[in-house]
DNA sequence: CTCATTGTAAACACTG
DNA sequence: ACAGTGTTTACAATGA
């Protein structure tokens, strides 16, 4: 999909989703901060030498053409110049958003008069080699029309033609892809749709659960006032707020882009859809979680938009990727399918993650059940936090926020998620000083699937046979957030570490919580492992190998910086699902 | 058919 | 007493 705004959907779902940062996250920004710093510096260099070069080429021409008293040349090169400068002012939308985070998350103090951004800054979040593209684009295309000065704020439509730098720039540029995705997870959000209720006594819209909800803020009162206190000190009108506020607008302004963009898709797909109904069938789907997640994906977004049966207790249920597609995917065809009490087949259990990534707007906004098991859906939460960890109410929240189906009937699926969280024993409680908070058991979790996945049962070795101890442990949770498309996680020289750490944790915590009586010895035992090289791939058996880690490890003390920012959900039940759609 | 998994409901215990 | 949390049991649906 090519995007020309500076944030991808998929940007934008990493906004919404990752609103905590843990202290890896910080240390990874904080080293990407020094590196754009460096970069900054190299830019600022090159633009200089770029712009003495314009001058020279100017001034050339103008010695060139001077007798002639032809002022087209001077013309042409201002245009140039111009051209160049709105190239500028869109690279500048990415890299002002990008300071701002920065800035917006306390790591980056930017001087009032910065936030203007002069436009010798413009080119900080570029790298060389982009630049000289863009140069080459300005000096070589000529241009052929005048430019006015639409400089408009939003600037999304631009209005160059073969100068488009966001085109070349996104699949291009991997350093400011970067750069934008890492943004995303600067930026919190607010998705204030059930907050828009007038101000009473004792609530405030930016006040939830005693935490302060400004972006970045999440400080803790236990007494509205003393927020009141807070709100008129820290966050008064500023610069700080000010630039805090715009990055917000900018947020609020990419969904509803995005929301347009995936309505018109959605229109596209049905009419599409529609059209092909007549054709042959297609090809039987792969075995792939890709593809299929694609389809239950498109079969949802041509759901959306039609009145759904507000049926939570017969699910609405999506197609199934194999064998129950019809061609046209309508309202009815959807949904006459039988209802069923499972989610969707549970062979797609595990990998969840791209497809509620991919789909996260969709789920958080129709009213339809996501098509994944509870015990997938929990343990997507959990891997979703910043600590790998999460309270009862935290997973709560994380269901009501990410899934408007969860929305309604609390009751029920409460209940479900505490049973499931009881039931399976890849979900490890894990007593902390607030409380308790839930962890998964990778390991445990990874065990199941190998029933799961019809089929290979060569894949499922593998599988099993990857989920060794030591560090492949570590790896396995890797590729678990890998799968999250969380890019800092994978930055495997950072994540590692911690996980590492977390990882023994859990093993430390299974060995006093559970009963190692669960082995049904029936596969992979130590002896017979298909794998000699490796240490034992039995997944069940008590993981208690000798102790390689560093000593007592606090899963309290893990640096609790990051008070859950998910009690600034408010959906209560009962309140703040109507609106949707 | 059996069996495993999952979802749902409900009872119960514990705790603050 | 109450709500939240956590465990457990029972049962139905589903699919291998």
């Amino acid at each position: 999909m090519m995007t020309p705004q500076v944030i991808t959907p998929q940007q934008m779902q990493q906004i919404l989703q990752q609103q905590v940062l843990s202290p890896q996250q910080l240390q990874v920004l904080l080293q990407q901060q020094q590196a754009l710093m460096l970069q900054q510096q190299q830019l600022q260099e090159f633009y200089k030498k770029q712009q003495e070069q314009l001058h020279l080429q100017l001034l050339q021409q103008q010695q060139q053409q001077q007798h002639a008293g032809s002022k087209q040349s001077k013309e042409q090169v201002s245009a140039q110049q111009l051209a160049f400068q709105q190239q500028l002012l869109q690279v500048q939308q990415v890299q002002q958003q990008h300071l701002l985070n920065l800035q917006r998350q306390g790591l980056l103090t930017i001087q009032p008069g910065q936030t203007g951004l002069p436009l010798h800054s413009l080119t900080q979040g570029m790298i060389p080699a982009e630049l000289q593209q863009l140069w080459k684009e300005v000096t070589n295309a000529h241009v052929k029309e005048e430019h006015n000065n639409n400089n408009n704020s939003s600037s999304n439509n631009n209005g160059h033609r073969g100068l488009d730098l966001s085109s070349p720039a996104t699949p291009k540029n991997p350093l400011l892809n970067q750069h934008a995705s890492t943004n995303g997870q600067y930026m919190s959000h607010k998705r204030e749709g059930s907050t828009l209720e007038e101000p009473s006594p004792n609530s405030h819209p930016l006040y939830g659960h005693g935490v302060c909800k400004w972006p970045g803020c999440e400080a803790v009162f236990d007494d509205f006032h003393s927020f009141l206190k807070h709100l008129n000190n820290e966050h008064a009108l500023d610069d700080r707020s000010t630039a805090q506020c715009r990055v917000q607008m900018q947020v609020v302004q990419q969904l509803e882009l995005q929301l347009a963009k995936d309505k018109e898709r959605l229109q596209a797909m049905m009419t599409h859809l529609h059209v092909k109904s007549t054709e042959p069938k297609a090809t039987p789907q792969p075995l792939n979680l890709v593809s299929s997640v694609t389809l239950s994906k498109s079969a949802h977004e041509a759901s959306s938009p039609l009145s759904l049966p507000q049926t939570p207790t017969t699910p609405t249920t999506p197609l199934t990727p194999l064998s129950q597609t019809h061609s046209v995917i309508t309202a009815n065809s959807l949904h006459s399918v039988a209802p069923r009490r499972r989610f969707f087949s549970e062979k797609y259990n595990m990998p969840i993650s791209p497809d509620i990534n991919q789909n996260k707007d969709f789920y958080m906004n129709a009213d339809v059940r996501p098509p994944f098991t509870y015990a997938s859906l929990i343990r997507q939460a959990i891997l979703e936090s910043p600590e790998k960890q999460l309270t009862l109410n935290e997973i709560y929240n994380w269901f009501t926020r990410m899934f408007a189906y969860f929305r309604r009937n609390a009751a029920t699926w409460k209940n479900a998620v505490r049973h499931n969280l009881s039931l399976h024993k890849c979900f490890v409680r894990v007593e902390n000083v607030k409380g308790a908070v839930w962890t998964v058991d990778e390991l445990e979790f990874q065990k199941r699937r190998p029933q799961k996945i019809s089929g290979s049962p060569a894949l499922v070795k593998n599988i099993q046979t990857s989920l060794g101890y030591g560090p492949t442990l570590s790896a396995a949770f890797q590729a678990s957030m890998a799968e999250n498309n969380i890019p800092l996680y994978t930055t495997a020289s950072i994540g590692s570490p911690t996980l590492h750490s977390l990882a023994h944790a859990i093993r430390e915590e299974m060995n006093g919580a559970m009963d190692h009586g669960n082995s049904n010895g029936s596969d992979s035992s130590p002896g017979r492992s298909p794998l000699p090289a490796m240490h034992h791939i039995s997944v069940k058996e008590e993981p208690l190998d000798p102790d390689d880690h560093e000593g007592p490890l606090s899963l309290v003390t893990t640096a609790n910086h990051s008070p859950d920012f998910d009690h600034h959900r408010d959906y209560d039940d009962d309140q703040g699902h109507d609106d949707m759609l």
